[in-house]
DNA sequence: GAGCGATTTTAACTTAGGTTAAAATTATTC
DNA sequence: GAATAATTTTAACCTAAGTTAAAATCGCTC
């Protein structure tokens, strides 16, 4: 399966976008390789793209101010939207960096030609707010895991979530998503074992 | 100023919803009084209303399976939309309650009477993606509060946010929200005023 | 304003994460 | 494969939140 059918497929999923309603958006797609540590938005650029993940991980972090300190806020992964939605939603600077975190591959389409299909077609027309309901729901479950959950039940979620995560990137990033120091993870590590 | 006035106001600031298109839905907003205690949605029920808030405050909570206590995830306020983002959003069932906490007075619009207006004026229609804009906002503050913040900063934080809320609820309602204990609270409220 | 219930604080103790630095382990490079 | 760098774990100590129960305070009602 090729990149485009691959895309073609998780849109249907996710949008019931039909062949047809694809085949507009094909001349808007375009290929990029991100090698490990390459920025795919950076701190106070407008994200103007939204990319589709065809292999690799990315992480948005923000830069703490007192600490210096970076901390994911997200991870996006195979098969999923990467985008900096807020910034990409409002077209306003962004917050925070998105960087690959292994070599990567995506498939990304420009706001403006993204807005071209939604004139063309109810189908597309309707992605936008999905997409925006998406990052609501991502964003949402994380409020949640911190409000419900202990940080050794947000570890062992992440693992079930996203075990592919868990076995490309180093612990302490896992860490700096969980809100816990590396030492902590360690021990949380520790625990877990003997369970 | 009367409740329409308010309202049609707050949608000029937050839609840019102008005299013309507000007068458009003004058939369908209807008035609701809630007495302290009172749901605006419960959980499993799907949320088929937008609420303005006229005057009062609301809270969103979860009811923890392990434990049995209430969660508090949302506050929603005078001046603010009071709704069950994801539930109204995608129309289906709620894991949620959603209360009030004192006497409060809110307009609300039908999910299918919003549609009508969507289809109606092109402002309108904006104001869906808006609506997800701002769940989304609202969330991802709070997951940020979560990463970046202590409990003691979260307090300050919302003492700031929403002095109206600080001064009308419980402190343990306050807790809550926080993600703490009652006592820890105390003990947080108690090192802030050797500051 | 006495009594009662709700709310908040305090106390005492436990648990777990924060911090810092060093040690151990794992990867990478030449 | 030895040297070096990156990552992870460990250790020791500190701090703050969790837990449980009792005490204190606040607010309302009659």
């Amino acid at each position: 399966m090729n990149e485009l059918d691959t895309l073609a497929h998780a849109l249907h999923s996710l949008a019931n976008i039909d062949a047809d309603d694809f085949k507009l958006s094909a001349p808007y797609w375009h290929k990029k390789n991100y090698k490990k540590g390459e920025y795919y938005n950076e701190y106070r650029n407008v994200c103007k793209y939204l990319g589709f993940i065809i292999e690799g991980v990315f992480r948005t972090y923000y830069v703490d101010d007192a600490s210096g300190e970076e901390k994911n806020v997200f991870f996006f992964s195979k098969n999923q939207v990467v985008v900096s939605f807020k910034s990409f939603i409002t077209q306003s600077p962004c917050n925070y960096y998105t960087q690959s975190m292994v070599d990567s591959k995506i498939l990304y389409i420009h706001i403006d030609d993204l807005n071209k299909l939604y004139k063309q077609s109810h189908q597309w027309e309707h992605l936008g707010r999905l997409i925006a309901e998406m990052a609501f729901t991502v964003s949402m479950n994380r409020t949640e895991s911190f409000l419900f959950q202990t940080p050794e039940q947000r570890y062992l979620q992440l693992i079930e979530d996203h075990p592919d995560i868990f076995n490309t990137i180093p612990l302490y990033q896992i860490s700096s998503y969980l809100g816990i120091q590396g030492p902590s993870l360690s021990r949380i590590r520790k625990r877990i074992i003997g369970k």
